[in-house]
DNA sequence: ACGCGCATCTAGACACTGTCTAGTTTAAAG
DNA sequence: CTTTAAACTAGACAGTGTCTAGATGCGCGT
């Protein structure tokens, strides 16, 4: 644990010393606590124990703020995937897909302040190289996996493009729905768990006609 | 087209006669034109030519706004996927559900602000009785028309549950990521009518065994 | 026909926000 | 030790949501 820490700034210092991370921590418990809505520059600020104008030295807008929020939190999903994928030990493609999908489901499910950053309409710019990046990078890693099952021999070459789509879409909006709460009024609060399970396994198992009838 | 059929009020009147359909369609209107983020009570009003404390009489708030402009999505995608079933006639449960699942589509690529809005996670609350009411009744359609897959001997009862999941979260996944501008990247513009055909075919092949294999 | 209650709407105030500007502090490079 | 640039402060400004007290006039009961 170094100096610096704790998020909020000693009063006889000048310099916070990392400020810029102080503030992206300010940021997640905010989002955490009480909703994305619940950011402001200002806010941010305070909790760091910094003037107002401090946070737009570092992200120059609240836009570059939310964005260094997105950014983060596509780290932490790649992240997650990758200790899911540690943890469960896939050993063909499509047990790879279940797991990445499951390891989606969970990280959208576990932070949704910043699950619904990192797709906000407003903050996608096809001119911010690193951002855009991110979900290139996560594309082409599902475009991976699905090829590693043709491969394999589970699918055919041509079923590539729409298997890679109909797989993001649906942990995509599962998530999205779950949180939006609009699945979540069907269901007891802890279904997510199962309602995850069930419907990445029958989904690959349909794509993949593993064991799909029994 | 009735005399207040105008979003702005004449400034010699003083009742408005319409104004909480005039709102509402300045509302629409600034959605679609800059976005969510451009939603403001008193910008709403400016356009409607009224006082910026008018339209809190009308809607409480600006959650009660954002609540009846969801309430208003909800009532025109429905008419919309009515209108997709009218045209398409389609012929049998499978059939019935694709055509359902491209019109959810097209309505969300349509109307990506509105969409936004319907399920934006700080605006749903289970106390209010319309606006869940209106998510459950798309749940109950989905699911009847699950059903009837079923029933037409397409599918086994144990599946309706996680079918009726992963069709929805399929559409609604696809509708997010490309209204995010994350698959939009990927692909040219005028794609998304391709992707949302495809894909929603493929599916409903994988699901009911509908010449999934050529 | 007429008065009157009450929904509709106005106008001002307040605290809060993002952003801009000019100025202050201080770490570190030369 | 000096100087230079980065880090941060502090004030101002326009815009916002919400609250209040008050003005207006529609439509209902008589």
């Amino acid at each position: 644990m170094s100096a610096h820490d704790a998020i909020s700034k000693p009063k006889d210092r000048y310099h916070h010393g990392d400020l810029r991370s102080a503030l992206l921590r300010a940021t997640e418990q905010l989002v955490a606590d009480q909703g994305t809505g619940a950011v402001s520059l200002r806010e941010v600020a305070r909790i760091a124990g910094v003037s107002h104008g401090a946070p737009a030295h570092h992200f120059t807008n609240k836009t570059g703020l939310m964005l260094a929020f997105a950014q983060d939190g596509w780290d932490r999903m790649i992240a997650a995937i990758g200790d899911g994928m540690a943890q469960e030990q896939p050993a063909n493609g499509p047990e790879l897909l279940e797991t990445v999908g499951k390891a989606y489901v969970d990280f959208a499910v576990e932070n949704p302040g910043q699950f619904e950053v990192m797709f906000r309409r407003d903050l996608y710019d096809p001119k911010e190289p690193t951002y855009v990046g991110a979900g290139e990078s996560a594309w082409v890693f599902l475009s991976d996996t699905i090829q590693r099952c043709i491969d394999e021999g589970f699918a055919e070459a041509e079923d590539a493009e729409s298997f890679t789509v109909i797989a993001w879409s649906m942990v995509h909006g599962l998530a999205a729905l779950w949180n939006s709460g609009r699945i979540k009024s069907r269901f007891d609060r802890l279904e997510i768990a199962r309602l995850n399970r069930e419907a990445n396994k029958r989904l690959v198992d349909l794509m993949f006609d593993r064991s799909s009838r029994r």
